[in-house]
DNA sequence: AGGGCTTCCCGA
DNA sequence: CGGGAAGCCCTC
């Protein structure tokens, strides 16, 4: 017997079968799927066995396995495929594709760190009669008591005991502490009071349960507050009823703890949660637990979708318009294609759900690709918070650069009446563009309609979509002031001023640089949401998901830092952040109130959001996509060529174009190649280019072709993006 | 990936 | 001619 193995090294020319002789201590126990040690050359390798056969009849001299690796973690079929699948899709190596669906990947190397919180339970350390006889010979004590609680309890929480107390019955030898890590079904608050679904919800849950046993894609359209988890949580309940699992994404674990709380609470132990925040082991023992059957529902994000559930009966995408479903580096999957694959595999159907869907997906759902179930109202009845947009141009000739004056007398009045503040500064800045400080003009390209770039070097505008290059000006083309400046005012910047203008106030910031310790996210929330602070500063990463009863008033700051991002979905990212952002205002029983400032008053995304009208920024937006044919008109890819050598990374790039322009189909548009947007990092040059396609049969062979070429140049690195989300 | 093997280049 | 660096090539 012979099984044809994928070794561990992500290299293209090592990304094959190779063939191994089966001993026989193994025949019974080896399996397709399974993680071996194998020699490879010199040494032994991880690998992974993908067929096993009972003839060979190739020309090598075979070597043996040397043994399994582990017994549990065996790709099924399924997994198998969809490892194949995902290379078709996104061209990467077979073996990157299996590394990142296993929890721990094949090398060992990197240890992770653990993540957990610790507490300590007191457990009894002698027999039971021991710990009687005790209580019988002894008065009544906080001793006694708390042996009377370790035999009814078994354990206890330290916290629960007193002190001094347990350190004289730890002398005694009579209990002992045991760390155990934090369980998160302690903090868990409140579920929904209202369990009951309302006619909406109810209409779409009754659609989406009439096609369990389909393969069929539900675009859940429901507006913030709606109550799109209450529909989940009776769509999985009633798989579960039926035998079958569910797999349900979010977009962030940490933002999403809501959620999680609640299927805790109503499914307990049926539930295992993955995401990256876990240990290797911990990610290891909730794989093995899934791969065993001990759990129903699988709660995870991205890389969750690869769960090794078997009889899936619903796969819901929670937020799926969220750019986190989609994996920036290789394999650069999105969640959203394989949970497809998965929900064609399983006949099951694949939930979607937002209060602000990707145009893709709003596309597919007009088209009768997705069936579209829409929720107009608010579970629990409250009006949607009042947005005012406030016109920044006409604030600065008051001298009001930062604050409005109606922002400022909003704070002002919700600090009197001990309400909370949320102001919400998008700028995490890297993308250096060009702003006109006095009229907010911004340069946009002629042909693609996004910012230009600002390169200081050269002091040039370009566009890194087409290449377009253009000298800045000394004074605005619109205003003819001379007012052109790199704008920049981040939230740290912001803090300051807000700490000096409202002193009695009690701020909070939370943006990449005050949460980068784990932990610190939660820290931030909790301590918001218990009033500890007035007012809370940050970038988007406070507009997700959050419930704060508290906060009656969301400030934005400089509204179109996000909208002059240079990229194609700025609008829409725009718009679903700004309407998320608001979604925070009045979410209890006060009504909320949203101020937009901004130097577009009259940008008809910032208009949508102040109507909360998706259908119109809908309509709006997919017009521009239409004439500038980007998604989802027309597919992308992106090729990123870089070299240490300028010259080297330019020709190399230039000669990608013509193998492209040679091969491709006439309908297709290419695009650069122009500088990448991280033009020179780390010293090497790279160029960008773009491919618009809508149907091209020559696309992925020849992207493969590119791929395969340049898998084995040393000096120029070629990497390729399907689908790419930034460009 | 990474180790062995060939080739290349420079000093003696 | 020798030794060390650089490039090449192969891995079941």
């Amino acid at each position: 017997m012979v099984a044809y193995c994928i070794i561990e090294y992500p290299v293209k020319t090592l990304d094959k079968a190779f063939t191994y002789q089966i001993p026989s201590h193994l025949i019974d126990r080896l399996k397709v799927g399974m993680k071996v040690i194998v020699p490879f050359q010199n040494r032994s390798v991880h690998g992974i066995v993908l067929q096993i056969t009972d003839h060979y009849d190739g020309t090598y001299e075979l070597k043996e396995i040397e043994k399994i690796e582990d017994e549990f973690l065996v790709l099924n079929d399924e997994l198998l495929r969809l490892g194949k699948f995902m290379q078709d899709i996104t061209l990467c190596n077979l073996i990157t594709a299996y590394q990142t669906m296993l929890p721990s990947a094949l090398k060992v190397k990197t240890q992770a760190r653990d993540y957990n919180e610790y507490e300590e339970w007191i457990l009894l350390n002698v027999e039971e009669d021991i710990a009687l006889e005790y209580i019988k010979t002894h008065k009544k004590s906080h001793k006694t008591e708390i042996l009377e609680r370790l035999l009814q309890e078994k354990e206890v929480n330290k916290k629960e005991l007193n002190a001094s107390s347990l350190r004289e019955l730890k002398k005694l030898d009579l209990v002992k502490v045991e760390k155990k890590i934090k369980n998160k079904k302690e903090d868990k608050k409140i579920t929904l009071d209202n369990k009951i679904l309302n006619d909406e919800q109810k209409n779409a849950y009754e659609k989406i349960k009439a096609s369990f046993n389909e393969t069929k894609t539900f675009l859940l359209y429901g507006i913030t507050g709606s109550g799109k988890t209450l529909i989940y949580q009776n769509l999985i309940k009633e798989v579960i009823k039926k035998g079958k699992t569910a797999l349900l994404l979010v977009p962030e674990i940490s933002l999403t703890e809501q959620i999680i709380n609640i299927f805790y609470e109503n499914f307990g132990n049926d539930v295992a949660i993955l995401h990256s925040g876990l240990s290797n082991k911990e990610k290891y023992e909730e794989y093995v637990k899934i791969l065993k059957g001990e759990v129903k529902i699988v709660i995870g994000t991205r890389s969750a979708v690869f769960a090794p559930l078997t009889n899936i009966g619903i796969i819901i995408i929670d937020e799926e318009h969220s750019d986190t479903y989609k994996q920036d580096n290789n394999p650069r999957y999105h969640t959203r294609d394989i949970a497809l694959k998965r929900s064609e595999y399983h006949h099951c159907p694949l939930v979607l759900g937002s209060a602000t869907p990707s145009l893709e997906s709003m596309a597919r759902a007009r088209k009768g690709v997705y069936d579209l179930i829409t929720l107009k109202h608010r579970a629990n009845n409250l009006p949607l918070p009042e947005v005012c947009i406030v016109d920044m141009k006409e604030e600065l000739s008051k001298r009001n650069f930062v604050i409005s004056e109606l922002l400022d007398e909003k704070i002002k009045e919700c600090l009197e009446k001990k309400e909370q503040v949320i102001l919400l500064l998008n700028r995490r800045g890297f993308s250096t563009f060009i702003t006109c400080s006095n009229c907010g003009f911004t340069y946009k390209c002629p042909h693609c309609e996004i910012s230009l770039t600002y390169h200081k070097s050269t002091n040039t505008l370009r566009c890194h979509y087409c290449g377009y290059t253009k000298i800045k000006d000394d004074i605005c083309p619109s205003c003819r002031e001379l007012g052109l400046n790199y704008m920049g005012m981040g939230t740290e910047k912001l803090e300051e001023l807000i700490k000096e203008k409202y002193e009695q106030a009690k701020i909070i910031r939370m943006d990449a640089d005050t949460t980068s310790r784990k932990g610190a996210h939660d820290k931030i929330i909790k301590a918001f949401k218990n009033e500890e602070y007035n007012i809370l500063i940050g970038t988007q990463m406070i507009s997700k998901g959050l419930d704060f009863p508290k906060c009656t008033l969301v400030g934005v700051i400089n509204a179109d830092t996000s909208l002059n991002i240079p990229d194609f979905r700025s609008s829409e990212k725009t718009f679903s952040l700004l309407n998320q952002a608001a979604g925070r205002a009045g979410r209890s029983s006060a009504p909320g109130f949203v101020i937009i400032e901004t130097f577009n008053p009259d940008n008809e995304t910032i208009k949508a959001v102040k109507n909360h009208d998706y259908d119109t920024f809908y309509k709006e937006e997919m017009k521009v996509r239409k004439i500038l044919k980007y998604p989802p008109y027309y597919y992308l890819a992106n090729i990123k060529i870089g070299s240490k050598d300028y010259k080297e990374a330019k020709r190399e790039a230039s000669k990608v174009k013509s193998y492209l322009e040679k091969t491709l189909d006439s309908s297709s548009i290419i695009l650069g190649p122009s500088t990448a947007s991280n033009f020179k990092r780390n010293n090497i040059y790279r160029f960008s280019i773009t491919i618009k396609y809508r149907f091209d049969p020559n696309l992925m062979k020849s992207l493969k072709t590119l791929d395969e070429i340049y898998g084995t140049n040393k000096t120029t690195f070629l990497e390729i993006d399907i689908n790419p989300l930034r460009i």
